[in-house]
DNA sequence: CGAACCTTTGAAGTGACTCAATGCGTGTGG
DNA sequence: CCACACGCATTGAGTCACTTCAAAGGTTCG
């Protein structure tokens, strides 16, 4: 749970009852390898929510026709199945894409939580409005720029969520993702993403080692992505009204 | 406030209690003409939370080139700004589509909501999981469709939407959108969002008559644009848990 | 009645797709 | 310990959806 609390505390202070409340959310704590499937998309009454210990997952949607897209890379600390719970169908599926442990809970558990402590009701609430954020900047992405600006801007991301926690130089990030799956989420195919990958090399913007991807020129990738980083920008002070 | 209380109220039944909450958060109500802007983007502290009494809105994004993305559309009852408020800058410009009214209230009112009624509490989060969702359903759209198939999905959303608390026919949708605004909401150009007007109106799946848009061939569009109505698929039987 | 805005159409260029094949690394069974 | 299989990365060739640039036709409103 320290992941968790780590975030969220470091975001603001919590209480010993709100720290309480987020320890007692979670009951039961299951593991999982790289390539299972957490929530299967259209799962009936998708209950169950979950917060990442460890490991890295990733949200995901298909189209009859097969076509895929990722919607979301999840991070230790992140609450996963937020977007499925108002639904009697599950509306994304969820996958590991490295060995994981996560914590799980019913959403009966939220309303609970909800009820006795309405700061992190509100915690709840800021986060899905944050991720609401991140899917819009993903959005203008996909739909406004080309290539080379996606490629940038998901390697951003990746980097800035991956080192949110840790003080590690972010001059190195690690998708852990194939490079069809990359496409996946920038909307491109697989040929695609591995040319732009070739052309950034070239260009002296990257290097790669083994799924490792370091920045050479990271000012020029931002210009390139115009990738905000939604988490530096978060002003929680109006929690501190409530009670 | 009757839009809001009857779009939440046919989703959940409210308390007296519930919707006396609604009705105290707004204390004013605003005017606003087409093309008036209600929250520009990057401006600092957005606090403010607005909910539509009449009229249409639309959240759009800006890339320092001058591309834009339309994210959202907003239609009578829906509560906007709240991707806005975790943040110390708007992320999100948020503009008047046509003559409208809306109910205007700062966070903290939201505040003191959360903390006297958690079922409220857990409506509003219920709210940003389904904007989540949708979200998710138009990243798909536009990374991994063609035109064809965004375009229809587009004026599918927008006919459920508008129609989601008239008994209408839903077999006619009024964007109130240039094609311009159309092409920024799926990712393509003027000229293309025309031409695939223009086919569609050829194929005998749309008549189009200043502004209004017929659906002749209903399944196809569904078809061709597998839209997912996700206000239809909403489940909160759980919220009756709470007390 | 003209200005401003929107729609519509044409022509040329290109980023990304599809199809297809080869290379590479790792793990597994003979 | 080698051979083969499988998943992933890489590269080439041809095609197409959409873009950019440009201009003309409609509509609305002061």
């Amino acid at each position: 749970m320290q992941h968790l609390l780590q975030k969220y505390g470091r975001i603001t202070k919590l209480s010993e009852d709100e720290a309480d409340t987020f320890q007692n959310l979670a009951n039961s704590k299951r593991q999982f390898q790289a390539g299972d499937v957490l929530v299967a998309s259209d799962l009936a009454d998708p209950d169950q929510l979950y917060i990442i210990d460890e490991g890295r997952f990733f949200a995901s949607l298909e189209l009859a026709g097969g076509e895929r897209a990722i919607t979301r890379l999840y991070f230790p600390g992140d609450i996963m199945g937020t977007a499925n719970i108002p639904f009697e169908h599950a509306t994304q599926t969820i996958t590991a894409n490295t060995q994981a442990t996560v914590y799980t809970f019913p959403r009966h558990n939220l309303v609970d939580a909800f009820a006795r402590m309405p700061r992190v009701a509100a915690i709840f609430y800021t986060f899905a409005a944050l991720e609401n954020a991140i899917l819009n900047d993903r959005l203008i992405s996909v739909g406004r720029t080309r290539g080379r600006a996606r490629l940038a801007s998901l390697l951003l991301e990746i980097a800035a969520r991956e080192h949110l926690m840790d003080d590690e130089p972010d001059a190195i990030c690690q998708p852990r993702l194939t490079q069809e799956q990359i496409g996946d989420a920038i909307g491109l195919t697989v040929v695609q993403v591995n040319r732009l990958f070739k052309m950034f090399t070239e260009d002296g913007l990257i290097a790669r080692d083994s799924g490792r991807i370091e920045f050479l020129d990271r000012s020029r990738l931002e210009e390139m992505g115009q990738f905000r980083d939604r988490y530096e920008d978060l002003d929680l002070s109006w929690f501190k009204e409530i009670g």
